[in-house]
Parts: C-alpha cells; structure tokens; sequence
RNA sequence: GGCCCGAUGGCAGAGUGGUUAUGCAGAGGACUGCAAAUCCUUGUACGUCGGUUCGAUUCCGGCUCGGGCCUCCA
C-alpha cells in the first residue's frame, strides 16, 4: 500500500516519499481569526486531519508533525477591531477559542502546534533581513518588498507568467515597487494600527511572511507536505515558496503541494456579500458534529463540493446506517485485528477477509474519502450478515477503519439516544412500559397509539426479541 | 484576455479501454400483531460532435454548458 498524492507542482498523482520517514513533516494555512469559521474553512481542516491520521497510521504517530497556523495579525482583523471598540487581543483570543471549539467538534484532532502569527514577528523581521542581504528584497518607504525578478523561476506553482500577470493587473502599481509584480513582505503601521517595531519603523507583517516564517521555525527549510484551499496557490502559496526559497537557497519549500477545492452552498458560491455562507458555530446548533465532518468528507477533497441542507440530510441518513450496525452489535466485543501496521507494504487488503486497511489502501489513492466511506458502507453489509464469530473481528475493522476518517466518534447510545432538547428519556421509558403492557394484553390498538405518541415526539420505536429500543429519528 | 478545473442514473458520488461501485430515494419480497431495523431481488448513467481502437463512459481533439483563479478569500 503506496500513500499517492495529487502534487500541485506537478499536477499530477504521484507516490509520496518522505524527506525522512522518522519525520513527516505537513504544515496548513489555517483561519484568519476574526468571525466564526464557515463550511469553507472547516473543508481544509477536516481534508488534512484525515491526512494526519493517515500519516499517522502509515508512519507512526510520534513520526508526524502537523503544523497548522492561526493567523492574528491582518487588516480584517484590524477592521473588526475599529468597529466594534474592541481590542484586537481580545477578539483574536475569543475567535480562535471558538474555532478550537468548533473544530473538535466536527472531529478535527488538534495538530501538533497551532502557531500564532504574533508570537513570531522576531522571526518574520529575521526572514526580511535576509532577503535584504541576499537581494532578493528592499526596504522602500517604509516598507519591506520581494523583489520578482530575482527569482527566475518565480511562478511555478501556480504556472503564471510574470510578465502577463503584470500586463493583466488591474491594481495601481505603488510608486515605491521596483517591479509591479514586487510583493509587501513588510509594511508601516499608523498610530492607531498594531505594530511591531523593527528596522524599517514600526510596522507589520505582510500577508505571506507570516508562513514561511513559522513553517521554518517549526518545520525547518524544507518540509513534506503543505496543504490549504485551492484559492491559495496565487498569490499566497506562490509568494511563501518565493520567500522562503530565496531566504534558505533551496529548490524547494515543500517537496508535496495539496489543495482542496471550494465549497458551494446550496449550489452557488458562498459569500459575505450574498450572505449564503454557513458558520459551523451555527450548524452545530441543528447538526450533530459528526454530519458536517461526513458531508465535508462525501466528495474528493479537489472536487467542489456543495454544502445543503439535502446533503446534510444524506449524511445524517448515511451516518444512521454505520451507528445502526454498531447499535446492533452492541455486546459484541471488538478484537484487535491482525495487521502489519504501521508497515503497510505488505499489508493484505482483500475483500473477503476485510480489516481497516481496506479503508487505508482506498484514502492511499490521493485520499479517496467517498471511497473509503462505500467501504465503510461494506464493512457494515459484511457486519450485518456475518456468523457470529467473525462479528468481534469485523467490527474492529469497521471502528478502526471509520476513526482514520475521524467516524464513528460515538457511541449508538450517544448518537440514538443522546440527550437534547425534547421529551426525556424517563418519560420515554415510562410510556414504553406502559405500551408493552398494553402489548401483552394484545391491546394492539392502545400501543398503537402510544407508539404514535413518541413518534410525534421524533422517537421511533423498535421491537426486537429483547424488547423494545427507542431512538431519536 | 491569460491560467486551471469539471460535465456519470431521481439525488449524492467513486471508478474503469470490454464484465457498468457505494449510499439515499423508488419498486417487489422475507421477517414482524403492526412498525422500525436488517436481509434478498430490482429499474433508470456516463454533456455534444468527431478521431484512435476489434471495442470508449473511460484515451485524443473541437464544441456547448458550468465553476474557479488572475484583487482580500479556505
């Protein structure tokens, strides 16, 4: 079983080596941290903590370094803090609480460091100073800019023309460019905008620094994996491959490029300006966790993908199907399954005697999630159907296939039965005993109607051998 | 204008040069007092026009339509 990766410097699929398989290395742009996160920011977060896990699966866990920032120094936030009189501090710390929040909740494990954009400011300042030294940057009224032209293969990721992007910029030139293509790596700060001070004057970070930055300090020169949303490869991901391949001298920044494609909501782009985007704050409220993560998950991660309501339905529907299966081998007991992790070069996959590595091999193919979900799927069919005894072992299979994709985080108990809002489960039971009294006395017509009693009351009833269960439809 | 994607059955969504995933929804059946769940069976697909091929939904080209980036954006 061979990781293949879809590598946007090259665009096209190809095997995955590391650098140094002790030390995978990945690092994600993460949220600017000034409103709650949308659907569009959770897609990037879930995509690359599946790619962890996997990582973590087929390397070791100790052997994987997931980087992913938190950006909270930019103009937006700035913006937020003029209107509301609030500190930018305080609006920062809170958003980025909410967003941790929010991402364990839609089952997105914390990554090995969470770097924030203003504890590295030293950093960024060393990074401008030797881009200076080495020419490939300027300081320039007040600002520090990235010289384009010192750079000859500037552009190779996002396969842009330097002089066509010129000639199509619709931007005004800033009279203190070089070279209308030169980027800000380091610009001036007023009075009233935050500031560090630094040899240019007091000033702040650009919009790119930032990430070369903490990918050095935490990642070293030159790194495995790098991952965000497709609208990042220009100018964002383009302009971190140039400063930092220019500050350390190296051919590359990142030897893998991976990024997800954009999310629709009910079939048109989501949009501050349309007002259509979902928060995951909010979705929370009416979804359970697990349902977002499994929409955001139901298409390859470069494909768009369209979140609706109709799709959370889908996935809430599909979820109910895998907890079904585990609710109905609830005393069967999980074995750990026969595997040859995390050496997964000779693993067996086969579909007559399936284990989690099924689930492995179909994410190994440039991450495959709506193929490991039909797998998931499988393993269930096989569940549902199997004697007695191969039940422990397929289960296992099942809950350890279903956690790389971060599934199945619940218990049937939790995600049938669970606590919210509505009539509560002691009233529940006490109208159940009465129906099955009302049963025994082959009083049909009266359990009957307790049974439409709780089905307006979004509990359905199942009758099994063992007597009655419930759960919240 | 430049660059880059995509077009699969009612819906979602994989995949493949020949035997046509998976789930949801639909139909029939088994089981059940009824129901639910489960199981079995089942229908409807590969935008369009050409080319390559013994054979293309799959490869190549044109076209149409849709989307993205080129400016802040995940």
């Amino acid at each position: 079983m061979k990781l293949m990766i879809t590598n946007t410097l090259e665009r096209k699929k190809v095997p995955f080596e590391p650098i140094d398989p002790s030390r995978v290395r990945m690092y994600v742009c993460g949220p600017t941290v000034y409103d709650y996160a949308h659907v569009g920011n959770a897609r990037p977060a879930v995509v690359f903590d599946v790619v962890a896990r996997l990582l973590r699966r087929l390397y070791g866990d100790a052997q994987v370094t997931h980087v992913a920032n938190i950006t909270d120094i930019d103009d937006k936030i700035n913006a937020r803090a003029r209107e509301s009189g609030r500190s930018i501090g305080e609006i920062t710390d809170e958003t980025a609480a909410a967003y941790r929040a929010d991402m364990d909740a839609i089952g997105v494990n914390k990554p090995n460091e969470e770097p924030r954009a203003t504890h590295h400011i030293d950093q960024m300042i060393a990074m401008a100073e030797r881009l200076i030294e080495l020419g490939h940057a300027y300081a320039a009224d007040g600002h520090v800019l990235f010289n384009v032209p010192s750079m000859p293969d500037y552009g190779e990721l996002s396969r842009r023309d330097r002089d066509e992007m010129v000639a199509g910029a619709r931007v005004e030139v800033a009279p203190y460019k070089r070279d209308p293509a030169d980027f800000v790596i380091w610009k001036p700060s007023d009075a009233e905008t935050p500031g560090w001070e630094s040899p240019w004057g007091r000033g702040r970070p650009g919009w790119h620094i930032e990430c070369s930055a903490m990918a050095e300090a935490y990642l070293g020169e030159v790194f495995d994996i790098h991952g965000g949303g497709l609208d990042l490869i220009f100018p964002h991901h383009e302009n971190e491959i140039a400063q930092s391949r220019c500050a350390h001298g190296t051919e590359r920044m990142a030897n893998y490029w991976m990024h997800n494609g954009f999310v629709t909501v009910e079939g048109e782009k989501m949009s501050k300006s349309l007002g259509n985007f979902y928060t995951v704050h909010d979705l929370l409220e009416e979804w359970p966790g697990e349902v977002i993560r499994f929409l955001l998950l139901s298409a390859h991660y470069r494909a768009p993908l369209d979140f609706s309501q109709a799709g959370l339905r889908e996935s809430k529907a599909q979820l109910d199907r895998l907890y079904e299966a585990l609710d109905l081998t609830r005393d069967v007991p999980t074995v750990s399954e026969k595997s040859s992790l995390p050496n997964l070069e000779d693993a067996m996959v086969s579909v007559d005697t399936p284990s989690s590595d099924y689930i492995a091999e179909a994410l190994c193919d440039d991450l495959n999630t709506p193929l490991a979900i039909s797998r998931l799927h499988y393993l269930v069919s096989r569940l549902n159907t199997a004697q007695a005894e191969d039940k422990p072992r397929i289960k296992a299979s099942l809950l350890q296939g279903a956690e790389l994709l971060g599934l199945l985080r619940s218990t049937p108990d939790q995600w049938f039965r669970g606590e919210t809002e509505g009539i509560s489960p002691i009233e529940i039971e006490r109208l159940l005993g009465d129906r099955a009294k009302a049963r025994e006395a082959k009083n049909f017509a009266e359990a009957d109607r307790i049974r439409d009693v709780l089905k307006n009351e979004g509990i359905e009833i199942k009758d099994s051998p063992e007597g009655p269960t419930w759960k919240r439809a």
